[in-house]
DNA sequence: AACTATTTATAAGA
DNA sequence: TTCTTATAAATAGTT
């Protein structure tokens, strides 16, 4: 998307390495904002800069993100906590666990194929790659749910941590 | 940047108000990935749907991200639960946060390996076996970990960490 | 889900 | 650093 192509891989100088995060913090947060825009969803961003500098975005607020999130979960989920809804947290934890442990037993399988040394062919090595790149996806979109619940309940907590404003740009 | 220029108003259409949503979630993403391989940067974005459908993109993860965010605050943040007590589950909570992203790490090393197709004498093969081995005892290690930190979310006394089931992926 | 005509983002250069 | 511009990439409308 500029004078030349580039791989998508470290930027090695340290100076080429900022320039490029300011440019595409800009364009990332400009997409954000047309997406918002564009179809009325909500958006937050958070990034950190190769300098460990915070950046953040969001439409309206993470907060508000956050309560649209909760609310849409159907079961009711903070009473102070009573016996029924903890038997109700532990339902659904339980089933989370249930499918990790499923992929789990496909991992094995993967793995039982790996051990069968009698992979020698182009083609087999390319279906074991893919094999392994289905699991990895399929852990990625596990971990991803459970990160979200908990990355939305510390913001549920924390009415106070808003995302700022995106001026001052600079770094 | 299509057949016409459009502008960044909310789409009236619902129908393609939906295809655009999902045709630029996509593309934030990607660009939200770009960026944090580019300049090794973290990232962290959380978007609704106009269905109302939460999705989410982390790099290293997204609550990796949100704790280091809201970590670095320097202003008092849990003003009616205990100060102290949460602050050290949020450095705890950092900490094993911190070893995911170590894992990760180490994980996508392995992946690299496996993309190279040139991998075809049986040591190499028994190298990638142990390599996909070491993945699989990380893995577990990892979800381990995800365990521990739901616990320390119970032991914050903090309304229980919902985890949903992400079924129906679709929309 | 694919396909392109265009618009938009951006890498390198000034 | 900020602006410019050639080129790569994203995407709006179409099939």
């Amino acid at each position: 998307m500029g004078r030349r192509k580039i791989e998508i891989e470290r930027v090695k100088n340290s100076n080429t390495r900022q320039v490029t995060f300011s440019k595409r913090r800009t364009g990332l947060f400009k997409k954000a904002n047309e997406l918002s825009i564009l179809c009325g969803g909500e958006v937050a961003i958070v990034v950190f800069s190769p300098g460990n500098k915070p950046y953040s975005f969001g439409h309206p607020g993470v907060d508000a993100v956050a309560a649209k999130y909760l609310q849409q979960e159907p079961k009711p989920r903070y009473p102070s906590s009573d016996a029924s809804n903890m038997d109700e947290l532990n339902l659904e934890l339980a089933e989370v666990l249930a499918q990790i442990r499923e992929g789990e037993k496909q991992a094995e399988t993967y793995d039982e194929i790996l051990k069968q040394n009698d992979v020698t062919t182009l083609s087999n090595l390319e279906e074991l790659r893919c094999a392994y790149k289905e699991l990895q996806d399929w852990i990625k979109l596990r971990l991803s749910d459970i990160e979200i619940s908990e990355y939305l309940m510390f913001l549920a907590k924390e009415p106070v941590v808003g995302v700022k404003a995106n001026s001052a740009e600079q770094e």
